[in-house]
RNA sequence: GGGCAAGUAGCCAAGUGGCCAACGGCAACAGACUGUAAAUCUGUCCUCUUCGGAGUUCGGUGGUUCGAAUCCAUCCUUGCCCA
């Protein structure tokens, strides 16, 4: 199987260009995939794109990684309704920074291969650019005509918000950023996300008119869920590859939660398990659905991907002990080190004890309960446990007895479940 | 610069003088059911609350009125058309 029908059997592939494929088993070939430093920390949604990258360098090819120090000036259209804003010089060097670092966990750059990884910056060739040379060495190769055509653009100028020529011009500067590479790097192949497609293919097109050159191009479908509601969103919200900002335990606890039907698409797209064994996992789960052995699979897989064997013996530890058996024991048996090891969430308790159960859930520190009357209604539906047993009353006071150590108390909102550390105890 | 249209809660979107914290949908959170699924049904969903209420909203500001998201003035933003 060579690289393009791997990928596609994986589902990695959404649009691709005549003659990739031909390319791909030609010769060892230079791909990139261009991240955008919107924030410091990529998130799972980059996560296709990166294994894309690996997967190249697996098959022999060489990938290189571009962080948009010059395109994340700009804001990408694609995809978006509205004008995006700028970000300022101090946040885009920072982002950058902390995407540059996330990279290179991920692929080999060790100078001695020959299909060794690379890290491009796009700013270091824009920087020194000129408004007058881009539009008369660039802009003079595509017709607005042509700029105007694809989608992201389109769908703007019919929409109500229209678009900053800011924007626009976004496509030549990612196309020049191809024609450059093209040029520096030999670089023939780019890939992205399939909103990427028309940028992709401005890139394409300004290779061919400015350099009389070939190159080539496919795109992968943007991850979805089956019941149509965003991925990769929490009850906290986006799930970060930082383990600052998503610790490795909820980062495995997200992927352990997918639904049947979108752990049998994941586990293709986010592993690299190969298609046998794949075939034979979906199958045993189907016969026993409640083992859940896809999701678990999927999610060892990934957080080791992430972060790292270690961290997720560590992880399935913790879960076990929460979700196996009886956390209160778990709690009462295990070392502090690795209770807060990976992750679970925490918070600590400030004042002192004993307090109502209202005033102690909206005063444990957790994001989970925001306000007194927030927690209140969450108790009144039933919805909070302390220490495994179900609150039913406001008023139920939480004193010394509770501490499980001396010093922990088990917080539960729905499902979540989440240790308050009570720092001052009444003695 | 001129003409027209629009700006409502996280998003979409009703409301066009009092019954409006504002119909409905999506998303989100919780409950039931389950497999730490999905689907379905139920509840919550501006903020705070001693659960009795209290406070702040409908682009901004001023006004008319007993009373405004709704009327008037003005400003801002956006789109379309014209110059």
């Amino acid at each position: 199987m060579n690289l393009i029908e791997e990928l596609q059997w994986r589902g990695m592939i959404q649009d691709i260009m005549p003659g990739t494929e031909e390319q791909l088993s030609k010769e060892m070939t230079a791909g990139y995939i261009g991240f955008d430093p919107t924030a410091d920390s990529l998130h799972i949604g980059s996560l296709v794109p990166i294994l894309l990258l690996v997967h190249l360098q697996k098959a022999g090819h060489k990938p290189i990684a571009l962080v948009g120090g010059a395109t994340g000036m700009v804001g990408d259209p694609s995809g978006k309704s509205e004008e995006r804003n700028l970000l300022d010089e101090a946040t885009l060097n920072h982002n950058l920074e902390g995407v540059k670092g996330q990279l290179k966990k991920f692929l080999d750059f060790s100078p001695s291969l020959p299909n060794a990884a690379e890290m491009v910056n796009n700013y270091d060739w824009f920087k020194n650019m000129t408004f007058l040379q881009f539009i008369r060495d660039v802009g003079k190769h595509i017709t607005v005509n042509y700029m105007s055509a694809k989608d992201s653009v389109r769908k703007r100028l019919e929409g109500e918000n229209g678009m900053s020529f800011t924007e626009f011009t976004y496509q030549l500067v990612q196309g020049y950023d191809f024609y450059w590479l093209y040029e520096n790097k030999n670089a023939k192949l780019q890939m992205g996300g399939s909103d990427q497609w028309g940028n992709i293919t401005t890139g394409t097109e300004l290779i061919r008119r400015k350099a009389g050159g070939e190159a080539f191009a496919f795109t992968c479908p943007l991850v979805t869920k089956t019941d149509g509601t965003k991925f990769g969103k929490t009850e906290k919200g986006n799930v970060w590859l930082d383990p600052a900002r998503t610790t490795p335990y909820e980062f495995y606890q997200f992927w352990l939660k997918s639904s049947d039907a979108d752990a049998e698409k994941w586990i293709k797209t986010f592993t690299f398990l190969g298609q046998e064994e794949i075939g034979s996992l979906i199958d045993q789960h189907r016969h026993q659905p409640e083992q859940r052995l896809l999701q678990k699979t999927l999610a060892k897989e990934i957080t080791t991907f992430v972060h790292g064997a270690e961290q997720y013996d560590q992880i399935i530890n913790t879960s076990k002990g929460f979700y196996g058996g009886d956390p209160i024991e778990f709690i009462n048996t295990s070392s502090d080190s690795i209770l807060l090891g990976s992750g679970v969430p925490t918070s600590a308790f400030s004042s002192a004890l004993p307090v109502d159960a209202v005033t102690f859930l909206a005063e444990s520190g957790s994001s989970f309960f925001s306000s007194k009357g927030e927690a209140r209604k969450m108790i009144q539906q039933g919805g909070v446990s302390i220490n495994e047993t179900k609150v039913t009353d406001p008023k139920t006071m939480i004193d010394d007895s509770y501490l499980l150590k001396g010093k922990y108390i088990l917080i539960r909102k729905g499902k979540n479940f989440h240790l308050v550390i009570a720092t001052s105890p009444l003695s």
